[in-house]
DNA sequence: CTTACTACAGTTTTT
DNA sequence: CTGTAGTAAG
């Protein structure tokens, strides 16, 4: 398929700064692809000084695949093409020396995150879980606004962000002993390093001469001034965003730095990709009168050339049991009549719980469905144990590593032992590692825990020595050494669930495999590049993608973005749920605006809105109000349908269950047939 | 290894 | 109110 004018505008530009405005399905990969081949054939760029940075992995292994397509392997070798944190990353590991930290440090995940701060606020804060929260959040703001905990300390004037500063100070102090950096230090640090540094910030704008950035709304402000001292006067960039796409405002997501790059940048040229090629007529005429409700700072209007299309439909209910039987059977219904596939259908909704009652009928109906979210591998214990492992092994200074794996599996090294040999590393300013292998501890331990102590930190400091030559060995030797296996049947509440956990350590290793050899697309890595992308989550949409069954998918709205279905179900449609409760003031609307936006943008097909005028919540039963944005839409290209007959609840459920049973048997009858 | 009780949360979560 | 995660006890 050919470029439209303003893609190939897009494409085109090269001699300064670009904001592309791609609305919803105008093909805003194909124009970031084509650009890189455009710089690298006419432009005169080499791969190698040519970056693309996206926030997610999924979306940076996305543009890898379809650039080495568009170009071939050899092309589009030494592109760089990563999320800002895996940039981050680089940048630092190869900048530690200016930024004065260890070359192997290892990486906190939020998790950690909390563990740690849990552990240093207990005397002021007591586990409190909701202030936890709420620390670990005023941090990473500090952090996005390059604030660091002096001037933090500065500019509290409360006795809570007194407090609050204070914590930060603790906590950045102990990652630094530690040599840990949190996933905001992977921006903050190189952005602070780039801004100080002249040399550096030299070397790296000479290595990145072109920049493309792809969901620039969602960009915070660290990462906006990361990408101003990357391209720096010369201004070579092209960003790629949609302000009317922006829903991560409440993680630090700014789109004003949309405004703000026009500001800096006044040779700025704005391209509009106003095309859409993914939804009928309807549904984006729907999409765009809903969205024209908030204000903007780019006047933009979709159009599409692909027909007009179905009604939007609303399907409303009396409960929300009831809502879920209806959607799921008007889609099996649906599906029966176009003869189509799971595969092709979503439901959309606001919050998690509201996944519950679907994936309930789903089941009972038989119905192939994935819930995307849920509980990450990477948060499992199993993974944990085996993380903080290889954590230790790369860098030994991790205490909070080491105080995880020290006693797991048992290795009678219980708390008591644990608190001399702190007391011992703090006295002297070392690692709890670095304390073990003291021969001054017999000063402190006894006989037996002594004993167990040296005897794993020998094993351990072997293991260690090898890692660079033989990583292979040392990772196998790991699992054995430690016996995790037995002690997964052990600990385990059953030897099914110790299985599961087995072959989860399993996956993991497999992983691990293949990065240290690498493939066709990475090159391969040391354990310790290694242990890094896997906290920061790279690695598992790999998988995901291999496995494309005939399912329906459930996910939330925030989750579906940048994805598209033939047939969409935005369910929920609520005053309370979209918007949002908490959301449904002056200030916030609009990003729940936003919301709808993106839900209602990921149908190609058809889509259909479903409300219940009844809910259950917090033991209250509810009568909410249908969502205003419901209202908002053109009510010309909407069919209400709502059940007209007053039943029972009981009899609602018979009946639904029957209809659905026997849609199921004519189905089957077809299928055999 | 299962069962039962208690405590707690109940918006979204790219890294 | 209701579901679940974690722990304690059978």
């Amino acid at each position: 398929m050919r470029l439209n004018t303003s893609q190939q505008q897009a494409v085109e530009y090269v001699s300064g700064p670009c904001l592309v405005l791609a609305g919803a399905g105008s093909g805003k990969t194909r124009v970031i692809t084509n650009k890189i081949a455009y710089l690298i054939r006419e432009a005169g760029y080499q791969a190698r000084h040519i970056a693309a940075v996206t926030f997610t992995n999924k979306a940076a292994r996305e543009m890898k695949e379809r650039v080495a397509q568009t170009l071939g392997r050899q092309e589009a070798r030494g592109l760089l093409i990563s999320t800002f944190h895996t940039l981050g990353l680089e940048i630092i590991k190869r900048e530690h020396a200016a930024l004065g930290i260890k070359s192997n440090f290892s990486l906190f995940d939020d998790q950690d995150q909390m563990a740690l701060l849990k552990d240093l606020t207990e005397q002021w804060l007591e586990g409190d879980k909701d202030l936890l929260n709420q620390l670990r959040s005023t941090i990473s703001n500090w952090k996005n606004d390059l604030i660091d905990p002096v001037i933090a300390k500065a500019r509290s004037h409360t006795q809570k962000d007194q407090l609050f500063a204070h914590c930060y100070d603790l906590y950045d102090k102990q990652l630094r002993a530690c040599g840990i950096l949190d996933f905001d230090d992977l921006i903050l640090l190189p952005t602070l390093l780039l801004q100080k540094n002249e040399e550096a910030r030299d070397r790296w704008q000479n290595r990145i001469r072109y920049l493309l950035i792809d969901e620039y709304q969602d960009t915070n402000t660290s990462q906006y001034e990361f990408i101003k001292l990357l391209v720096g006067q010369r201004a070579r960039f092209t960003v790629v965003g949609d302000d009317d796409q922006s829903i991560y405002s409440w993680r630090g997501a700014r789109p004003q730095n949309l405004v703000l790059l026009k500001e800096d940048f006044p040779a700025l040229k704005v391209i509009k990709l106003e095309q859409n090629y993914r939804s009928s007529g309807r549904i984006l005429k729907a999409a765009n009168i809903l969205i024209e409700n908030n204000p903007h700072i780019f006047e933009k209007k979709l159009f599409s050339e692909l027909g007009y299309g179905e009604h939007l439909k609303v399907i409303s209910a009396d409960n929300e049991e009831h809502e879920a039987e209806r959607v799921i059977g008007d889609l099996i219904g649906h599906r029966f009549a176009n003869n189509s596939h799971y595969g092709e259908y979503a439901i959309l909704y606001r919050g998690n719980h509201q996944s519950r009652i679907f994936e309930k009928v789903l089941m009972q109906n038989r119905i192939p469905y994935k819930i995307s979210g849920g509980t990450s591998f990477f948060s499992r214990t199993e993974i944990k144990d085996i993380m903080a492992y290889l954590r230790l092994l790369t860098n030994p200074d991790d205490d909070n590593a080491f105080i995880r794996i020290i006693n797991t599996p048992k290795r009678e090294i219980g708390p008591a032992t644990l608190q001399k040999l702190g007391e011992w590393a703090t006295k002297r300013s070392v690692s709890l590692f670095h304390a073990s292998s003291d021969i001054g501890l017999t000063e402190i331990l006894s006989g037996k825990r002594l004993e167990s102590l040296t005897t794993f930190i020998t094993w351990f400091s072997d293991l260690m020595t090898r890692i660079e030559t033989e990583p292979f060995e040392v990772v196998q030797a790991l699992l054995h050494g430690i016996h995790y296996e037995s002690w997964l049947y052990e600990t385990s509440p059953s030897p099914t669930a110790a299985d599961m956990r087995m072959r989860n350590v399993e996956q993991l290793f497999t992983w691990l495999g293949e990065m240290l050899r690498g493939d066709d697309l990475d090159e391969p890595m040391t354990l310790a590049q290694a242990v890094s992308r896997f906290t920061l989550r790279d690695m598992l949409e790999r998988n995901e993608s291999e496995e494309e069954n005939d399912e329906v998918q459930l996910m939330t709205l925030h989750a579906s973005k940048g994805l598209e279905f033939p047939y969409v179900y935005l369910v929920g449609m609520e005053e309370g749920l979209l918007p949002h409760q908490v959301s449904i003031d002056e200030e916030n609307i609009e990003e729940e605006r936003r919301l709808a936006y993106v839900g209602i943008t990921r149908a190609q097909k058809e889509l259909t809105f479903s409300l219940s005028r009844q809910r259950r919540q917090y033991g209250e039963t509810i009568n909410p109000e249908p969502s205003r944005f419901l209202l908002e839409l053109p009510q010309d290209d909407i069919q209400w349908e709502s059940q007209k007959t007053q039943v029972t609840a009981e009899q609602r459920m018979i009946k639904g269950q029957s209809r659905l049973s026997a849609l199921r048997a004519q189905i089957e009858k077809a299928k055999n047939s």
